[in-house]
DNA sequence: AGCACGCCGACT
DNA sequence: GTCGGCGTGCTC
């Protein structure tokens, strides 16, 4: 079988003319004293969606800044751009064009390591993808850049500098006369002998008051000297943060030795890791049987060899308790990347990852373009999770497949880790590019493996109601207890439809073509595609009566019903709508490990790694809600879904049960859920996948269309269908059709789906793509066309 | 991708 | 008479 990336072929294309191996040599000389030329030209890729690369003149005062991965920017047309030296260039580069001047080179680091920001490795690695995904090498590069780097307008981050106030060495005898001044230099000898840092001086002035002239004038008598330092918002915001986690620290369960398929899987891994060489592990462990433990054993011997590690985790999953276990174990030395953090924070803990002051780096999908210096293992945990997809813009990458590419590049250990793995990684480990990792147990608890949950399903085919009574009544049995419980369902809002009953109206999103979704807390409709927020009406704007029924439900009615079954229960709702502030995810896992509410409910987000001792019960609303989207993935989604949030029911000495209600009661993958019975379920799946010739059976690419009229955008499809047909013996193409959201932001969007049978990589398809794209010419105004290789999620 | 240029129709 | 739609060309 044919498995999805880590694919190296195309590394080798030549299409940019760009030699395999990518040397760090600053322009124009052999090493940076003695500069021979004074002609120099870079070969710069820049993010746009064009292939090709672009000549600048090095200007004399850059040539020892500039070399092939430094940042730079360059005019271009009327415009200005960050793009990134690739290569040095010649005169023959130019063909005749007078090329320009590069304007500066920015993300100089104020360390001594000069001008290369990007390293050879990921230059490497971002040509790869380019190649891969179909993007020109100035896409893939952006992606490697910290954000914001990429564009110029967007207020370029810099590092910041504050003045630090310390006491002179050689202090005048004579005490100062003013009183400020002494207070002043009370302040600090008090922090000499503390053994504080010395203070900046914005916290010395509002400490003891007086002015920046107080200061001046006191270095100007010799008894202090002012100095400045480079501010790391990073470490400022670290230390922030780990006050909230040590908090969070009390609630995570204490961890006993490792069990026997633990202690297996980590001498298999740290043979690989002292062997120095490529390999890549399929780690197969069911929830709760210990993979974190595993990781952070293989990371302190991947430390102690010297080298580096990448741990990616989904961006929901990426909690404090997450965080709080990597920084116990390795303290400093890790950095965490997510999306909430500021710019400025993501800046400075990028120039200090490159800087080698972090060993260990632990975020989310675009992690896996960290310069961390030589990584010696990758681990990407939940790697079946969709999220590690990017979708758009360009690189449309997937991050579990470029850190098997890394990893070969790096001569590192790959892990990609999962309860429940993706149909993609189970084939390339039976077909043996993967090692296979079974941990089948769960952690021991006072001797003995605590055991998986008992599921039971609970049939409400005939019923109305939004919770079951014996949803209801296994949670009140809980409170009582004094357990906890999860509850499931993934949709938010209150009401997903809303219906007239007397002529069918329903409201709709002037935008998009979905249903507008009532939401309680302000008692209006929203669009969960773009946002847009309208009023409820009070009566059928269509037939003025007054019967708009509110159908369905989201999280917002769910907690309504469980807490009017149960009223003495304190119920915390997580989802997009009440996590949006900065620290409210944080805050609700917080309130809810302490133990300070009885139920968590919510959207997919409960269901990721959540390691709480005491919940006892999980119920599951509508586990067959997602069957029937029209995805390939659909099956293999519901039962990863159920799977997960079983998996936080009685991980610890507690017994764990489960209330998966549906109304597909015998629904295959309902039943293989039931019996936690991952085999079964992937054996079905890899069975119907190749008989219906998808993924992981051979590979697929999807084009999208869209542009602001509905035929125009369906007939340029089809006519790049056409001609793609035409040229691609070798692929089935599909459609067009209607994407599943037909519009999107006033955009119609419809798709083409290009299946490759096993053996074929996608680049074989190259020419063929380019000649059917070719054959549409420019595409007019507002139309746009992408390519997705390897698409997730609506195929 | 942007952003110019330059060409046609319906309007302050 | 102009504003602004949109096809086309170009960016080192």
């Amino acid at each position: 079988m044919d498995g999805v990336g880590a694919d190296l072929d195309g590394i080798r294309d030549s299409r940019t003319g760009v030699p395999g191996v990518v040397q760090t040599q600053y322009l124009g000389c052999d090493h940076k004293p003695a500069c021979l030329h004074s002609v120099l030209i870079a070969r710069i890729a820049l993010p746009l969606p064009i292939e090709r690369l672009w000549s600048y003149r090095v200007p004399g005062h850059l040539t020892h800044n500039v070399a092939p991965g430094s940042c730079v920017t360059v005019p271009f047309g009327r415009r200005s751009l960050v793009g990134v030296v690739v290569e040095e260039g010649t005169e023959a580069d130019l063909e005749g064009v007078d090329a320009r001047q590069i304007e500066s080179v920015s993300l100089a680091g104020d360390d001594a390591s000069g001008g290369a920001e990007i390293t050879p490795e990921l230059l490497e690695l971002t040509r790869w993808m380019a190649t891969y995904y179909m993007c020109s090498w100035g896409e893939a590069l952006r992606a490697a850049l910290p954000p914001g780097a990429g564009r110029p307008g967007e207020a370029a981050p810099t590092r910041v500098r504050v003045t630090r106030v310390a006491l002179a060495k050689a202090p005048p005898r004579a005490e100062p006369r003013g009183e400020r001044q002494q207070a002043l230099l009370h302040e600090l000898r008090q922090r000499r002998a503390k053994d504080m840092d010395n203070p900046t001086q914005p916290e010395l002035l509002e400490k003891c008051g007086g002015s920046s002239t107080t200061i001046r004038r006191l270095e100007e008598l010799g008894y202090v000297r002012t100095y400045t330092t480079l501010v790391d918002r990073y470490e400022y915001a670290v230390q922030h943060t780990e006050r909230r986690a040590e908090r969070m620290e009390e609630t995570l369960a204490p961890r006993i030795a490792l069990n026997e398929s633990q202690q297996r899987a980590v001498e298999a891994l740290n043979g690989a890791v002292e062997s120095n060489a490529f390999s890549t592990f399929l780690l197969h462990g069911v929830t709760g049987s210990g993979k974190t433990e595993v990781y952070l054993n293989v990371l302190e011997r991947v430390r102690s060899r010297g080298r580096t590690g990448i741990v990616l985790v989904p961006e929901i999953a990426l909690t404090p308790q997450t965080v709080r276990r990597f920084r116990r174990r390795f303290g400093d030395e890790v950095a965490v990347l997510h999306s909430r953090m500021s710019q400025g924070e993501r800046y400075d803990a990028w120039q200090g990852i490159r800087s080698g002051k972090y060993t260990i780096v632990v975020g989310a999908r675009s992690a896996i373009l960290a310069p961390v210096p030589n990584p010696g293992l990758i681990i990407v945990d939940e790697e079946h999770e969709a999220s590690y997809k990017q979708f758009d813009p360009a690189p449309r990458y997937h991050a579990r497949d470029v850190a098997v590419v890394r990893a070969r590049q790096a001569g590192a250990v790959c892990v990609l880790g999962s309860a429940t793995p993706s149909l993609e990684s189970l084939a390339n480990a039976l077909s043996g590019k993967y090692t296979l990792l079974p941990m089948p147990d769960r952690v021991p608890v006072n001797g003995r493996p605590a055991e998986m949950p008992d599921i039971q399903i609970v049939d409400q085919r005939g019923s109305s109601e939004f919770v079951s009574t014996r949803l209801v009544d296994a949670l009140k049995d809980c409170l009582r207890r004094q357990e906890q419980g999860i509850v499931l369902l993934n949709r938010r809002g209150y009401a997903p439809t809303v219906e007239c009953t007397s002529c069918g109206w329903t409201p709709e999103c002037p935008d998009c073509s979905v249903g507008l979704v009532y939401h309680k807390p302000l008692r209006h409709l929203r669009c969960h595609h773009c946002g847009l927020v309208n009023d409820m009406p009070r009566v059928c704007p269509s037939c003025r009566k007054d019967t708009l029924e509110k159908l369905g439900t989201g999280t917002q009615r769910l907690e309504e019903s469980i807490q009017e079954a149960l009223p003495e229960a304190r119920i915390l709702r997580m989802d997009l709508d009440t996590t949006s502030g900065k620290n409210a995810h944080h805050d609700i896992l917080e309130a809810f490990g302490s133990g300070k509410a009885d139920i968590l409910l919510g959207t997919q987000m409960v269901a990721k790694g959540l390691d709480f001792p005491r919940v006892t019960v999980v119920g599951i609303v509508q586990a067959d809600a997602a069957l029937s989207l029209p995805d390939i993935r659909a099956e293999e989604r519901t039962f990863q879904l159920i799977t997960q949030v079983a998996g936080r029911a009685g991980r610890h000495d507690l017994r764990g049960q489960v209330l998966l209600q549906t109304r597909k009661p015998g629904h295959l993958v309902i039943q293989h859920a039931r019996r936690h019975d991952y085999d079964a379920f992937a054996q079905h799946a890899l069975a119907e996948r190749q008989a219906l010739g998808y993924p992981p059976h051979g590979r697929m690419i999807r084009a999208l269309f869209s542009g602001p009229d509905d035929d125009r955008t369906e007939s340029m499809a089809r006519l790049w269908a056409l001609r793609l047909a035409e040229r691609a013996a070798q692929a089935d193409v599909l459609g067009p059709s209607p994407a599943f959201i037909h519009r999107v932001r006033r955009s119609w969007r419809h798709q083409v789906l290009v299946k490759l049978p096993p053996g074929h990589a996608a680049t074989s398809l190259r020419k063929a793509l380019d000649a059917a794209t070719a054959a549409l010419g420019r595409l007019p105004r507002g139309y746009r066309m992408s390519l997705d290789v390897d698409p997730v999620g609506m195929v």
